[in-house]
DNA sequence: TTGTAGGCGTTATCAC
DNA sequence: GTGATAACGCCTACAA
C-alpha cells in the first residue's frame, strides 16, 4: 500500500521530477506529448500528488476553517453542506468546528484552526459576539475572515447577513393586518444582534400602524423550544394570552404552540403564531407554521466566494452582502381564512 | 504575520533544531530545564509546530475521514459532533463528507479522502451498501476503516451497529400488548439492512404473539416525512386504516401523523403511532411521539476509538460492537391511558 | 544529553 | 523544454 510518488513516475519515464511536476501543474511550459505521456503513465501507476507535500512547499494549507454555533441546527447544517460543496469543488478542504453557543469555545476553535494553518476562516459568531476585538485585529493583519449571519453592519471585514429587520417587519405586519389586538414578540437572546434586528422590525411595524405600547410586548425567550415553552407557560399562568405571537425562530414557535395546545388553546383560532428562519418542520406540524425563509445555501456560498476572493487577493476590499428571503403564510397565523390570506 | 518556525526558536536559544523538536515531543531524552526553557521561549515567540510539516515528515496526515449519508439528519449531526470532540482531543482533524444517500457519491467521497491521505475512515454507508467490495479490498490491504450503523454483521472489518431487531421487537410488542388488531409497519427502503433488521424485529413480535398474517402488513415507505405521508394517504384512499403503525423512523412517523390528522383521524385514539431513532421533535409534537432512542453519541465515539486502535496497531483484530437503546412510551402510541402505560 | 544531516513529496528558481 | 537543486518545516537515526 505504499504511495506512488512523483519520483517513481519520473524514474519510470526517465525524466526529471520537475517535468512530472510540470505535467500536473498547467502553469509551466511543457511539450504537449510528454505531458500526455506523463499523465497517462502516472494514472497507470496509480499516482496521486500528495496534497500534504504540496501544501508544505506552497506554504498554504488549502484548508478553510468554518466555525459555527451548532451543527444540530438546520440552518447551520445547510451552511456546512453549501460550503463543503463549493469549497471542495474549488480544491479546498473544510474543517468545521462548533462553539456550542459559547464565546470562549469559539475563540478556542478559531485559534486551533489558525494554528492548523487554515488559509481563511468563515465564522458565524455565537451569542454576544464577544470576540470581535480579536477578529478585528486578525483582519487588520490581513488574515482572511468572512462573517456569516450573527453579525451586523458594524462588524469588521467582509460579511454575508440577512435583512432581519425587513422580514421581521413583514411578518409582524401580516399579523397586524388581521386586526389582532395584542401581538407579542418572543425574541432571541437580547445580546444577539440578530435578535435586536428582528426586534427592530417588530417595533417598526408597530409604529407604522400606530399600535399603542399597551398592545404589544417583547419578551426575551431564546433560541430553543424549551425557552418558547417557558415564556408561554408564564403568560398562561398570568392569564396574559396575546392574540398573536411572532417568534424569533421556528423552534421557539414550536415550543410555544406545543404548550398552547397542551393548555387547551387553539392555534391559530385563539392565538396566531409566526416563526422565522424556516425549518423543515414548518410544513410537518399541525397547523403548518408560517415562517420567513432565509436563502441559507446562497448565503453560505456567497461567504465562500468572498473568502476565496480575500485569500487570492489580499487587497480585495471588504464587502457586506445583505440578503433577502421570503415569507410563507401558512395556517398557524391566519385566524380567519376568509380574509384571503390562504 | 510570518509564522515562527522551529529554526527561529533554535537560533534564539543557540541550540539545534532537534533539541527544540525534542522539547515538543516527549519521546526523547532531554534535560528537564532545557526543555522548560525552550517551551517557555517558544511560547513567548508565538511558536506553534507546523502541523503540515509534521505530517509530511511522519508520513501520516493526522486526518480522519468521515463519510455519512446526510448532515441534515439529527442522527448524523450528533455523530459528527461526537466524532469531532473525541478525535480533535486525540490530535486528529476530521474531514466530513456527505453522500446524499447516493452510492456513487459515497465512493467518490471515500476516494477523495484517501487521496487526501486520511489515516483512516469512518463510514456510514448509504442505502444499498453498493461499495462493499471496494471497502473489503481496502480493509484486506490493511487500510483502517470502521463502519458505523447502516451495515449488518456480515460487513467486513470493525463496525459499531445498533441492535435494530431487538428494539424493533420491543416497540412492536408494546403495540400488540394493547390488543390492537391491525398493526402496520412503515419500513425504510428495503435495500437498507437497517430496514431489514427492523422488519425482522416486527415479524418476530408478530410470530411470538401468533398474530395472523391478515392482521399485519409491512409497507415500504422510506426515510422522509413525505414518504410516510404518501403511504398513509394511499391507505386512507383504500379505506385500509390500521389500529397502529410502527414506523422505521421519527420522520416517517411525523409525516404519517400529519396526514392522519389532516384527514380527521385522531392519534392515538384512532391510530397509535411509534417512531424509531428518536429525534428532538419527538417531545415537541402533539401528541408526543413514542420512539426508540439510540445511543448516538456513544456509538460514534466507540467508532472513533475502534478506528484509532486500528490506526495505531495494524494487527488489531476486527471488532463488532452491537449497542442497545431505550424505548420511551409517549402519548402517540397509547390508546387507553388507563392501561397503565403512561 | 545534544548536534548533524538526511529525508518526507512537492514546487520553484536556476541553469542548460 | 527539460534537468538539477534548494527550499518548505519538521522528525529521527546516528554520531558526538
Amino acid at each position: 500500500m505504499k504511495h506512488v510518488t512523483i519520483k517513481d513516475v519520473a524514474k519510470r519515464l526517465n525524466v526529471s521530477v520537475s517535468t512530472v511536476s510540470r505535467a500536473f501543474n498547467d502553469k509551466y511550459d511543457i511539450r504537449k506529448d510528454t505531458k500526455e505521456l506523463i499523465l497517462k503513465t502516472a494514472k497507470e501507476m496509480g499516482y496521486h500528488p500528495n496534497p500534504i507535500a504540496k501544501k508544505l512547499s506552497q506554504n498554504r494549507s488549502l484548508n478553510i476553517g468554518v466555525v459555527i454555533p451548532e451543527i444540530i441546527n438546520e440552518y447551520y447544517s445547510e451552511v456546512i453542506i453549501a460550503l463543503q460543496e463549493f469549497l471542495i469543488y474549488k480544491g479546498y478542504q473544510v474543517l468545521v468546528m462548533q462553539s456550542d453557543e459559547n464565546g470562549e469555545q469559539e475563540l478556542k476553535n478559531v485559534k486551533t484552526l489558525i494554528n492548523n494553518m487554515v488559509d481563511g476562516l468563515i465564522i458565524a459568531p455565537t451569542t454576544g459576539n464577544s470576540n470581535m476585538d480579536f477578529y478585528r485585529q486578525r483582519i487588520n493583519d490581513g488574515y482572511p475572515i468572512v462573517f456569516l449571519n450573527r453579525v451586523d453592519d458594524s462588524a469588521p471585514g467582509s460579511k454575508v447577513i440577512f435583512n432581519n429587520e425587513k422580514w421581521s417587519f413583514f411578518a409582524t405586519e401580516h399579523l397586524i393586518r388581521q386586526n389582532l389586538n395584542k401581538i407579542y414578540h418572543f425574541s432571541g437572546y437580547l445580546d444577539m444582534c440578530v435578535s435586536q434586528e428582528r426586534i427592530q422590525g417588530f417595533k417598526k411595524a408597530m409604529n407604522k400602524h400606530k399600535i399603542s405600547k399597551e398592545n404589544y410586548k417583547i419578551i426575551e425567550a431564546g433560541l430553543l423550544p424549551e425557552e418558547g415553552m417557558e415564556v408561554i407557560e408564564d403568560l398562561i399562568f398570568h392569564h396574559d394570552i396575546p392574540d398573536a405571537i411572532f417568534c424569533v425562530n421556528d423552534m421557539v414557535a414550536l415550543g410555544a404552540i406545543k404548550k398552547l395546545k397542551d393548555n387547551g388553546y387553539r392555534v391559530p383560532e385563539d392565538v396566531a403564531v409566526v416563526g422565522f428562519t424556516e425549518t423543515r418542520m414548518a410544513e410537518l406540524v399541525s397547523p403548518q407554521l408560517s415562517s420567513v425563509k432565509q436563502p441559507t445555501y446562497d448565503m453560505a456560498k456567497k461567504a465562500g466566494e468572498l473568502l476565496l476572493r480575500h485569500i487570492e487577493d489580499e487587497n480585495a476590499p471588504a464587502e457586506t452582502i445583505i440578503m433577502n428571503g421570503e415569507f410563507t403564510i401558512r395556517k398557524s397565523s391566519v385566524k380567519n381564512s376568509s380574509a384571503g390570506y390562504l
